[in-house]
DNA sequence: GTAATTTTATAGTCTAAATCAATTAAAATG
DNA sequence: CATTTTAATTGATTTAGACTATAAAATTAC
C-alpha cells in the first residue's frame, strides 16, 4: 500500500470516474485502474462498485477512503513541518470568503499580503458558510473567512475582528428621526435581510429574536447583494442592517441614512477558520497577522455585543 | 515519500543505528541508507545527525519522525478496517500485563481465548505499569491489563473487573483474632507491600493514607512476588494485602490466615487499556469479552470501594 | 598510534513496480 | 442499433527498490 495509491483512490471517490480522476492526478487512466486493482488485491476487498454508473464506493470502500483522507492529510503535514522549519511561507493556498466580507475585506489586505508573502499562491473563492464548512472538512479549502462562532466539530476558529452592524434607515421610515438606534427599535417585519448562506441573515434574525419570539419568514425579503439591499430599502421596503465596513464606501449622499447603534453595538465576529489538523498553519498565521494589522486602523469599536450566526 | 520510507525512519530513530534498524525491517543496511537519503533529498532537510554516535535526530527530524509515527499508525488502520469488515480476528497482538495480575488472570482466560480466536498470535509480556504506558504510547504494545484509573492522555481504559483486597494476617499478629478487617485497622508500619511498578503498592499506600498522613518509606519492605510476601509475613515482618484472585490458590493450611474486609471492601479496578487510536479494536473487544466472561464466575463482589493506583 | 572492529555510504546489478500509448471490452446514451 | 463514454487489458519503457560487494569513516582495542 502506497500513499500514491491512496491519493488515487481519493480522486476516484471524489470524481466517481476513473478518467477524470486520472487527469486530476496527472497520470493516465490505465495507471489508476491498475493501481486501484493492486490496492484492492493487497487488501483483498472491493473498494469501488464498478457495476453502477457513476461508480460508487462499497461499504468498506467508504471507510477505507475516509481513512485514506486521514493518511494523506497526515502525510502532507510532513512537507508542512519542513516548510515551517525553513521559515518558508509559500505554495498554493485556497481561501474561502463569505459574500458579505469579500468585497470590503479583500481589497484592504490582498495587496499587502501578496507583497509580504509573494511565494503564496492564493486562490480565493466566494462561498457561503455552508459551502465553506464542507470544503474545509473535505480538504478542498485550506482556510476561510466567515462569521463565527460556528461550533463545528472539525473546524478551529481564530477571531480576526468584530464588525458592528450599522442601521440603514430609508427616508420616511419610522426611525428616520432617531440619532442613534437601540436594539429594541428593531422589528423583524420591516427589515430587509441579506441571504448569505444564512449566516449574516441568521445573525440579524437572532438580534430581533431577543425581543420577538415569533417570526414569520414569509414576510422577509432576501437579496443577493448589499447594493440591491440599499436600493430596495430606498424604495420603501423597510430598513436594513449593514456590516460596518460596507458603510465606509457608501455613496456620500446616502450617508445621512446611516444610524449607528447605541453601545454596546450589535456586531458580528469575523474569524479565519481552518481544519482542526492545522495544516499550513504558517500561512494561516500569516493571513491572520496581515488582516489583523490592516483592520486595526479601520475598526476601532470595542464595546460590542456579538450576534451568533447560528440559527435559533 | 512512501510509507515504507517513513517506517524505515521510525526504525532508525528507535534503534539509533542503521544496521540494527535494517534487521528489524528485514532489509539490508544499504537499502535503509539509500531510502533515507532519498527521503531527505525529497524534503530537502537532514533528518538524522550522523555526526554523533549513536546517531541522533535533528530538530526537524524529531518532528518528522513524530509525524511519521502518526502516518504509519493511520496507515495500519486500513488493514484494521478490512479485518473488521471481514469479521476477521487475527494477526499479531502484543499484550502487556502487570506482575500482580499475570499469574492469576492469564491461566484463567488464555486457554479459552486461543481456542476462541485461534488466528490471534498473542505475544504477552509481564511489564510494570510505567513500562506499559510508554510502550502503548510508542506503539510497541497493542494493549495491556493494568490497575486503573490511570488518567493518561493517550490511553483509553475499559474496566474488566473489580478485585477486592484480602488481608493476610500472620500468626501472632495483633489483628489475628478479628474475623473481618476494617480499613481503619490498617497501619502502614506493619504492612508488607509488593513493588509492582508502584501501582499495587501505591494503591495500598493510598488505602492507609486516608488514616495516616505521614508515611516513612524507609520502614517499608518491598518484595518481588506474592509468594515471597507471604513467607516474609509468616516470619513476623508484618501483615500484607493480597488481591483476591491470589487467595484462591493459596495453600490450604495458610487459609486460616486470610481475612476479608468488612464491606465495602477496598478493591482495585483492573482494566484493559489501549491507545486512543483504537487500533485492532476487534481483538481488544475479543479479549474484553473473553476475560469478562471468565471472571464473572470467579469474582462475585459488588460492594467495593476503588483504590486508585496513582501516587498521592 | 596503529590495528581491528563497527558502522554508514557508495557502486553496480537485478528485479519488480509504475507508468504510458494503444487497444479492447463493456456499458450508457441517443 | 450505432455512437459515445468509460474501464480493463496488453505490451513496452522507465523508474524505483533491493541486493551484493566494497569503500570510507568512525570507534574501540591493543
Amino acid at each position: 500500500m502506497t500513499i500514491t495509491q491512496l491519493k488515487y483512490a481519493l480522486a476516484i471517490a471524489e470524481h466517481q470516474n476513473f478518467t477524470k480522476a486520472a487527469e486530476k492526478c496527472f497520470v493516465t487512466q490505465p495507471t489508476l485502474s491498475t493501481q486501484i486493482q493492486k490496492l484492492e488485491d493487497e487488501l483483498d476487498v472491493i473498494i469501488f462498485d464498478r457495476g453502477k454508473k457513476p461508480i460508487e464506493l462499497t461499504d468498506v470502500g467508504r471507510k477505507i477512503v475516509f481513512q485514506a483522507r486521514n493518511i494523506v492529510n497526515e502525510a502532507e503535514r510532513i512537507q508542512d513541518i519542513v516548510d515551517q522549519q525553513k521559515g518558508f511561507i509559500g505554495g498554493e493556498f485556497r481561501l474561502g470568503i463569505i459574500p458579505t466580507v469579500m468585497p470590503t475585506l479583500l481589497p484592504m489586505f490582498l495587496k499587502n499580503f501578496i507583497k509580504a508573502y509573494p511565494k503564496v499562491k492564493l486562490k480565493i473563492e466566494e462561498l457561503t458558510t455552508e459551502e465553506i464548512l464542507t470544503r474545509i472538512s473535505d480538504g478542498h479549502l485550506d482556510a476561510a473567512i466567515a462569521a463565527t462562532p460556528l461550533e463545528s466539530d472539525n473546524i478551529k476558529e481564530r477571531v480576526l475582528y468584530y464588525e458592528p452592524f450599522v442601521a440603514y434607515i430609508p427616508d420616511n421610515h419610522r426611525l428616520k428621526d432617531k440619532k442613534t438606534i437601540e436594539i429594541e427599535d428593531l422589528e423583524i417585519e420591516d427589515m430587509l435581510l441579506l441571504e448569505d448562506g444564512h449566516c449574516f441573515r441568521d445573525g440579524v434574525i437572532n438580534l430581533c429574536k431577543t425581543f420577538k419570539d415569533q417570526i414569520d419568514d414569509s414576510f422577509q425579503l432576501e437579496s443577493g447583494s448589499i447594493e440591491t439591499l440599499i436600493k430596495l430599502s430606498n424604495e420603501g421596503m423597510g430598513m436594513t442592517l449593514l456590516p460596518y465596513l460596507h458603510t465606509l464606501d457608501i455613496k456620500e449622499k446616502l450617508n445621512p441614512n446611516l444610524r449607528h447603534f447605541a453601545e454596546p453595538s450589535p456586531a458580528r465576529e469575523v474569524s479565519i477558520i481552518f481544519h482542526k489538523s492545522e495544516l499550513k498553519m504558517q500561512i494561516i498565521d500569516a493571513l491572520h497577522n496581515s488582516i489583523s494589522g490592516i483592520i486595526r486602523g479601520a475598526i476601532a469599536f470595542s464595546n460590542v455585543e456579538i450576534i451568533s450566526p447560528l440559527p435559533k
